[in-house]
DNA sequence: GTCTATAGAAAGATAGAC
DNA sequence: GTCTATCTTTCTATAGAC
């Protein structure tokens, strides 16, 4: 019993991985459970024995992939980086490329809106906490809190990092990039 | 003849009106053909008569829904607003609902990142007209073009959108866009 | 809990009549 | 050019064996 259930939470953990990784990627609809299954080494069938359903899964995975990414950016965790480190991670052509990691706010924007009430949530969630580290960062850096100011940051990173990742021009996408950057770096935001 | 090919056109504008409504709104996975077609007055078979493909469709509805916005924005048509009139537009909860326009830029940011180089390159195109026109307000205001100024701009008008579109919290909402305003009606931006 | 098999629905694209 | 009918594929979700 205590096996059985300890290796059901492993599986599920396996699932999330593998669905927090290809829904980013590839966005909800272009994503079938059987892919999700085959990517963690099991078949459909398995699948609803760890879910009720496709959206409860794309639910879970949002707040899965943020929790991956999302260490990284908490300035109380020790490991995290500065505040420029973390901007120069975001805005980064890796981080548009989505090959190691992948911010969910910026990779789901759009897909979103499209969903229910149980996704939605799982999404408005997310950002809360998102604009919550960068309003310990500004405290870290100029004793003030100010929510305002850590709305905007919040937009010029996943807004810039989106809107990257439509355009189809590597170049103008560096450009856009860095321009996010500098109103980031520069005391105007 | 004549009169043949005009009436195509004719019909072939609504067909585009209608998808780039429909797509804006709900995203290409959740739109059929079929779904265009009636809004059209039409059914699907005769869609094969003005497009080769869905895809097509998409990449020349969001050209046709940027520009029904998009001289709405440009300085240089004398209909146009102020451009703290383009920022109270844009950034309302009357755009986020989308009922009466919305810019594709802002809904369909993540949905275009799943699609071939055809309608990639339609989202870039529409994106690069509209850095120009954040330029020439600029030049209007103050003189001087700065297109990294313009490209944080766009990223803070279309990100701060998107965001909110993507977050099912009202009230969220309108501070995250206010927020989105004030940083570009200060001379911050 | 995991498997194979399948039901049932939706949608892109084509064929052929008018 | 537009219609109806259909082919074909894809995918969620369920049933039942092990």
């Amino acid at each position: 019993m205590a096996w059985n259930n300890e290796h059901k939470k492993k599986t599920r953990e396996r699932i999330l991985n593998s669905a927090a990784k290809l829904f980013a990627q590839n966005g909800f609809d272009h994503i079938g459970i059987n892919d999700v299954m085959k990517d963690a080494g099991l078949t459909r069938g398995a699948f609803y024995a760890h879910f009720s359903s496709k959206a409860e899964l794309y639910a879970e995975s949002i707040i899965t992939a943020a929790m991956s990414t999302g260490r990284k950016t908490d300035p109380l965790n020790p490991e995290a980086p500065s505040f420029d480190g973390l901007l120069k991670t975001y805005l980064s052509m890796e981080h548009r490329q989505g090959d190691l990691f992948r911010c969910p706010l910026a990779f789901l924007t759009t897909d979103i809106t499209q969903r229910d009430d149980q996704v939605r949530n799982a999404y408005t969630r997310v950002f809360k906490g998102f604009v919550k580290n960068l309003d310990k960062h500004s405290i870290q850096q100029s004793g003030t809190k100010n929510t305002t100011r850590s709305m905007q940051q919040a937009v010029m990173l996943i807004g810039g990092l989106a809107i990257a990742r439509a355009i189809n021009d590597d170049e103008l996408a560096k450009e856009l990039l860095s321009s996010c950057h500098a109103a980031l770096a520069t005391p105007a935001l």
